[in-house]
DNA sequence: CGTTCACATGTCAGTAGTGACAGGTGGAAG
DNA sequence: CTTCCACCTGTCACTACTGACATGTGAACG
């Protein structure tokens, strides 16, 4: 089976995992999430992808269920696969993110002269009043409800916003993550 | 001179570039602030340092100065290697970070039973609680002023924390950035 | 019936980043 | 005077990721 090795902390097999947790699906379209709903937050090329799903069928965490038209290979997840997916949801601890470019911007900040410094610090405000507006929005399509599903994913909203560096469309795709979590509940 | 090839936004150079604008430094030199300050920030590794400082140098933007005992290489940044700093920090925008696996989880945590959905975030929550502390005591340590730099700096710390993961030691070397700025102005 | 386009898979060369290994030198402490 | 450690530079094999290129097919539209 498995003579595929992952380094200790791998996400993109855990982004493809997920998603095929959701239903089988072809490498053309997962790619299709990735370059939608995921790019913001895991995004991926053709070349990595068609790739991964090599690797993660050589491990036996997904098999090819069925061949469609067109040479299409409909993978689904296995329950090793499944396994692993919960274990890396459940039982590890997010890897903090490094590398902010923002940040190392900050470390130099003293190079810039007063009138650059203010146009930049003028921009990072402007950002933030745009991402406050986005909130406000969604608080207002949300209708308050008490299903668990839907309370884990306010928390987990909110958190998501309070904690990383913020765009108006990961706003939206957040969004929509709680219209399907009410759906499905 | 320059044969070398860059990506759009590759910011190692603009890190390697930053810390030799403080002054001449060898590759070991900036190796201690890479797993020190800058480690929360953006890490790098031995093998990639040297290999960047050859480049920077093929590509004229910083010079040996010195040559010191034990093969020690003492690098200064050129005129054109300050003028890219400037550039880079002044002119361009900041690319939004990708990749966050905080965020990837979220995507996916309808998965987890109620137990382990609670359990994910109580440990955000405590993560935030310790921030929190420390944001309390950096506003302890800072003395009101009225100095450009200081007020920039004050800024630039509050988005930053607000608006990245957080670790206790990024709001260390914070202050530590700070106390810089002040002294130097 | 032919053209076009979404569907669908893949390879390749190159950069970025990691961790391990290799090797050599000067100064200070015992 | 020897031994040890901090200093200092580098290579190598490997994984992760990117962008461009290559190739072929089924269905729908005129």
């Amino acid at each position: 089976m498995s003579t595929v090795k992952y380094a200790e902390v791998v996400s993109l097999k855990h982004a493809t995992l997920g998603l095929l947790s959701f239903g089988p699906a072809s490498g053309y379209d997962l790619l299709q999430t990735f370059g939608e709903s995921l790019a913001n937050v895991w995004p991926a090329t053709q070349s990595q992808l068609y790739g991964e799903l090599g690797k993660l069928a050589d491990a036996g965490l997904v098999t090819v269920a069925a061949e469609g038209p067109r040479g299409r290979k409909e993978y689904s997840i296995t329950d090793e696969g499944m396994a692993e997916l919960r274990h890396w949801l459940g039982e590890t601890k997010p890897a903090p993110t490094r590398r902010s470019e923002m940040l190392l911007r900050v470390f130099f900040l003293g190079l810039l002269t007063p009138e650059q410094a203010e146009a930049y610090l003028h921009d990072r405000a402007a950002a933030a009043t745009e991402m406050r507006a986005g909130m406000l929005e969604i608080d207002k399509q949300l209708e308050p409800q008490d299903g668990d599903l839907v309370v884990y994913g306010r928390l987990a909203l909110e958190w998501a916003l309070r904690y990383s560096v913020m765009q108006r469309e990961w706003a939206d795709w957040a969004v929509e993550e709680l219209r399907r979590a009410r759906k499905e509940e």
